[in-house]
DNA sequence: GGCGTAAAAGGTACTAATTCCTATCGAAAC
DNA sequence: GTTTCGATAGGAATTAGTACCTTTTACGCC
């Protein structure tokens, strides 16, 4: 669950990430210059040494490092696996054995994927207003969108216009010059709009159901 | 960043979510029972106490807690934000100043959801097969399913039967002798199953898009 | 009520982490 | 070339966290 190796990694992450060596880190959170030495990570007679939490604590705030952060350094250095969940087909879904009785997946082995907004610098929500979308998109639903994702055709986006008008639609062709919308329900129009009128256009990668 | 009653509560947390005290989490651990006894967190002099990491590696082994769930604990002794990204209505949207050039929100003060999967011991990924729910799910669509959540009409739920079929419907209605599934896509039937003849309901909390 | 078990307070002994010190090495500054 | 500074190794001293022990309290069980 957390090693010994992953702390002291994650404590050269840490120094890299603010351009401080080891001893630079430890100057800069108030404590002994030799506290994070490589030579006192393990002891003479051969056993792990761990840094104190209290020190731990000292280091994150003189880099002024969340907690988040911090963990994202600890698992990143182990190449351990950060928020994903099993991935199951629907066709393997129907065999036997692969749930328990509440509908759990058992056993290992699985695909994983990410969890979504595991980046979550890059994401944010909104709700949706309207039926334009509908049946995908019902009123009251929210929907992760992230405005640096790539769009292509397909995909299913947040569009604003420069006269601040905000549109959830899907994307049918998008040129140099113009924007074709789609909206899923047919008693709604599409649009096309000339880029010039598209503030910015962002990719919608989950939706709330 | 990293407080010491931060620590602490995260401690009695941990021991609590296993039901165990915390000197009980500390004898599991293979401490000391009184390692962790309140009366020690303050020593005699007033100072704060820390435990050391290799005693917290320990307990995390002992209880088979990851880094990420014991970083929901120590966040939530603190009352810190989690696992949220804000959440904007699409009217406001619409209006002036809330974003950015590339499209990203700015500014404070939006609600905020949590992302989805934050309790990832209650959801798993399917993937979906076929388009009897199209244009609401399409063929490799990925779905965030939770087997614990409660399911109401309306729900887009994954259905496994006795007999091992596994289905992407919406649940039309659930009474005590049936379930009603229904397709979005008007060229697949909707089905009925005696609720003999289901397995288990899952509820599809997300959908990729 | 008596008994056994567990939790936790309070103290002492031990062990481990930090500090302080010295020394070596390498890079940058003079 | 010499000096200066930071980084790091290695060791001694100090300090802090844990282990061990005892006592008190609480709870369930016979």
């Amino acid at each position: 669950m957390l090693g010994h190796g992953q702390i002291w990694a994650a404590i050269d992450a840490l120094a890299a990430k603010n351009g401080l060596s080891a001893s630079g880190l430890a100057r800069r959170s108030g404590l002994d210059p030799t506290t994070f030495n490589r030579s006192k990570r393990i002891a003479a007679d051969g056993r792990p040494r761990w840094p104190s939490t209290e020190s731990i604590a000292k280091a994150l705030d003189a880099t002024a490092t969340n907690l988040d952060s911090f963990m994202g350094l600890l698992t990143d250095g182990a190449a351990a696996p950060r928020r994903h969940v099993p991935l199951i087909g629907l066709a393997q879904a129907g065999e036997g054995g692969y749930f328990d009785d509440a509908g759990f997946p058992v056993g290992q082995g699985w695909d994983e994927i990410e969890l979504p907004g595991a980046d979550r610098e890059n994401v944010y929500a909104l709700e949706i207003a309207g039926d334009s979308m509908s049946p995908v998109y019902r009123d009251g639903d929210v929907v992760l969108v992230s405005p640096g994702a790539a769009v292509r055709r397909g995909d299913r986006v947040i569009v604003r216009t420069t006269g601040g008008e905000v549109l959830a639609k899907e994307l049918a062709r998008s040129t140099a010059k113009q924007v074709e919308l789609r909206s899923i329900n047919p008693a709604h129009p599409d649009r096309t709009l000339p880029t010039s009128e598209v503030a910015w256009i962002a990719r919608i990668v989950w939706a709330s159901q």
